[in-house]
This record gives C-alpha cells, sequence and structure tokens, in this order.
DNA sequence: TATCTAGTTTATAATAATTCTAAACTAGAA
DNA sequence: TTCTAGTTTAGAATTATTATAAACTAGATA
C-alpha cells in the first residue's frame, strides 16, 4: 500500500501506467491510498466520499472511469459477491473475505489464514489468474 | 439432483417448501431439474430457454419470483462472480468454480477438487454459512 | 361441487447500477 | 504558444432487478 504526503509518488504510478496524472485522479489516489488500513467500497460510497466536503467535485462517470482504470492497471482489487453491484478493494494482495448477509459487510481475511492442500490444474490453455475464496456469515 | 418423468416429485417437493405446485413453476422445474449434468445461468438465459417454444409463455416476473423462491428453498445456489448480474447454479452440493473471463462461463468444480487445510474461524456471534472459491482463469 | 381466499402470476412502472455519448476541457509534447 | 490525444463531464441510454396492483388460481372448506 502507497502511504505518502505528497503526490509525486502518485503521479509517477499514474505514468508508468500510462494514465495521465489528472487532478481527479490524484484526489482518488489520495483518497484511497493514504491510508493504512484497507478499504473496500463501491463505486457509490466512493463517490460520496470524494464529493462529501464542499471541494470541487469529481463527476460520478469519472469515479467510475477511475476505479475501472485502477482496477486494469492493478491498485484495485475486484471482490467477488452474490450482489448487483461492484465492490472493490484497495488491498491487492492475495486475500480472502468473509462476506456477512446480515450487514453485507465485507473483511478481509488475511492469506495465510486459508490454507489450500489441493487446487484443480485449469482447463487446457487456460492459467489461473487469481483465486478467491468467500465465506458467508450470518448470525 | 431430481431426475423425472413425472411431475409427482416435484409437486411433493414444492409443497414441502409451502410453494404451490403451479403450472409455471413446475415448467421451470421440469426444464431445470430434468437433466444429468448441473446447469449454470441467469435470469435472462432461463426467460429465453423456457419461453422458447411456442408454448404458453411464463413471464420474466415469474421467472425472478422462481428464481428467488427456488434459491430460498435451497433448491438452487447462487454463484459469486464480479458480474453485476445474478448467476445461479442447480447443484447444490458444496463446489466451486471456475470463472473465465474471456468467454464469461462457468465450471463447476467438484468439492473433492479442492482441499482447503486451514480455515479462519468467523466473527464472534456469526457462524459460517458457506465457503465458496472461485478460480478466475484467462487465456 | 361451488365458493372463497390467500397465494400466485402478470404486464407494466419504478428503481438502481452501469455504460454510452459527444461536447468541453486539459496535460504535456512540439 | 499551439496542438492534439487523452480526459472529464452532464445527461441520456441501457441493463438488471424490484415493486405494484389487478387478474387469476390452487386447493381448503362448506
Amino acid at each position: 500500500m502507497i502511504i505518502s504526503d505528497n503526490l509525486k509518488m502518485y503521479v509517477q504510478k499514474l505514468r508508468s501506467s500510462n494514465l495521465r496524472p489528472t487532478k481527479q485522479r490524484l484526489k482518488i489516489c489520495k483518497f484511497l491510498f493514504d491510508r493504512k488500513k484497507t478499504f473496500h467500497f463501491t463505486v457509490e460510497t466512493l463517490n460520496k466520499k470524494i464529493n462529501k466536503s464542499g471541494t470541487s467535485k469529481v463527476s460520478l462517470a469519472t469515479i467510475y472511469n477511475t476505479v475501472e482504470a485502477f482496477t486494469s492497471a492493478g491498485y484495485l482489487k475486484e471482490i467477488l459477491t452474490s450482489k448487483n453491484k461492484s465492490y472493490y478493494d484497495t488491498n491487492i494482495k492475495s486475500h480472502h473475505h468473509f462476506y456477512d448477509e446480515g450487514s453485507k459487510e465485507l473483511t478481509d481475511i488475511h492469506y495465510s489464514q486459508i490454507k489450500l492442500s489441493k487446487v484443480p490444474v485449469p482447463p487446457k490453455g487456460k492459467k489461473i489468474k487469481n483465486l478467491e475464496v468467500v465465506i458467508r456469515i450470518q448470525k
């Protein structure tokens, strides 16, 4: 995770992914990555948080575009749920989730908390991109 | 999995879940469960298949209601993907999936093909409802 | 068997999430 | 400073799903 006061690191990071460091993207970077704990969100929640204070607004379309761009660039990870809404995670390291069916909250499970002793061979011509475990919990 | 030529079994099954065996539900039962291999689908694909031939139509709303009712009753299992569309599976036994990012196709992974040697304890007051592994594959 | 009612189906409207569009804007190369 | 491809934006369009409320029906009861 990137922790930084100044924006140089983000500028570099964005450039290295062929993303121009616009003020919107930098604002979103700062919000998402200037934190110690990982952050789970949907576009809706991100939009609210980014546009909360009276400062210049970032349009919803840009929030969508940016989340999509950051996900492709590997800065964000899309989370699997059964809800018809996309969830993202700033923790891109291999890890898993609890999904609380009541509160609809996601909690990280550190990768070391789950051990797979057997994994299938992928179909011919395909390779494994990632493996995600979701544990659904309820009261 | 239920395999049957006649409808008596479905009628019983539905009754045991407090679902009236209407002709729409029975038609959907027959379509979904009168088969040897498990079946993955979305409401959209199910609607197309059910209403393909010129026979009396089942409305889209009923397809939604029925899939929801069958899922609650435990006849169907909702599958986790990152798409904003719900996927269902007639295979309700504990099992996992390959999700092909290219073709967007789901393939079953038999539960015996994946072994977990370590699983975390759920948060206090919560219990594990199920555990699903999705392996994303690509070319 | 006829009647009744709660459960069900249906067409349609409403909502929600996301994607598209095309005009205005801007980073940064020349 | 100029230019252009990349970016942002508001709003429209699309897609999946849920809600609504009127018509229908399974099956219990008289």
